[in-house]
DNA sequence: ACGCTTATCGGACCGTAGTCCGCTTAACAG
DNA sequence: CTGTTAAGCGGACTACGGTCCGATAAGCGT
């Protein structure tokens, strides 16, 4: 199984009741270990170019503690974005609008593309990592979930009448980072361009 | 290189000015027998199960020619669609309407859609073994290619005003096997709802 | 029919993701 | 401080996709 963003929070932060037992303080070193090596080696030589083997070398750790702890290269990715994926979250909840509360919904939904374009933009090799592996892979993890839910209310807001869950995923997958390579760097697009695309697809879809 | 069916039309049939020497007797009866035990292969034990070292056994052939011949997986998997493909290509070109000419533009387009949905439905398994592969394999094959040229001629007769080039991907990206899958087997929705969620996103695509 | 050229063949080989299991050692109780 | 327990460790191992290159034989000109 893997040790997915929410998984950790709980583990550190949430006394539950018939909890994990907490950490043990040698996972908690290797993990950090590993978490900075993967960062350092993704930065150094691209994502493509770092093989697993790699980051357990240069973390010092064992493979199998890799693997144990992360699951798989997918889970290694999405551990080394949970920092910034959860800033994000935060300014979707809790920051100034449009992306945050106070802003109509409309407008909300073209911030939160933009927001993830932005990611994709600066991280797209991560993410695309973080995406792939298994079939559907990134349909099944917490953020998407999360930006799911988010997107979900919006919609609901601005167009009560629709089938807005169906819409919701089309959104969402015009803003995966399969689709956002391939706008800007097969299609050419410029970041701005592809912005503008999915902010008409929205008008699109809420002027119907 | 890929053995795409683009390059077999033209290597077979159109005897170009400095053309390829035609496919060897030998190269010709192997490529029948790889596919063949492919197809066979796939059916028996389902696509994700099947390696190429045993397609390449089950072919009495080696895996240098297997590979030689298909590229990669992906375009093994290519290769064993292609006959279908071409029908549905052929349809939609010289087939009764609304699939082929003669309907509406809007028509044409949710009638496509339920096509792909409908090989989809048959051969999800074998069309996202095609799609996979290095990133952003699906786009840039001449699959893509003719359905984004169809799409793309009736979306542009539909709503001559948009940004039709962005919105022909985004009706395609949610016709992939990958959101297929999503839709049909994690969000639990039927064939049929799964077209109606297309169409219904094509009305308020061209609505707008 | 025969040899020459060259496309094609096939399997040994490589690197990588992911698994397994015997060993180590942190955590805790007494 | 010491013994017990089980979580955690790590590296050998497997399976798979994909590459390479010496061997083979198809096609062709004569």
């Amino acid at each position: 199984m893997v040790n997915t963003m929410l998984d950790t929070v709980a583990m550190q932060e949430l006394p539950q009741i018939g909890a994990e037992p907490r950490e043990r303080a040698d996972a908690a070193r290797n993990r950090e270990k590993v978490l900075c090596a993967a960062a350092r080696l993704f930065a150094e030589r691209g994502v493509e170019l770092v093989s697993m083997d790699d980051v357990a070398a240069a973390a010092g750790v064992g493979k199998g503690t890799l693997f144990r702890r992360f699951g798989d290269r997918a889970g290694l990715a999405r551990a080394v974005l949970d920092e910034s994926e959860r800033a994000f979250q935060d300014d979707l909840l809790r920051g100034p609008p449009p992306l945050g509360p106070g802003a109509p919904a409309a407008e909300r939904i073209v911030a939160f593309g933009a927001g993830v374009l932005d990611q994709l933009e600066n991280q797209h090799e991560l993410l695309f990592a973080a995406e792939s592996g298994s079939p559907c892979a990134r349909f099944t993890h917490s953020v998407y979930a999360a930006h799911r839910a988010h997107l979900y209310l919006l919609l609901g807001e601005a167009v009560p009448d629709a089938d807005v869950e169906y819409l919701v995923d089309v959104l969402l997958n015009s803003l995966s980072a399969d689709f956002f390579i391939y706008t800007r760097h097969i299609r050419g697009l410029s970041l701005a361009e592809a912005k503008a695309g999915f902010a008409h697809l929205v008008d699109r879809i809420l002027d119907a």
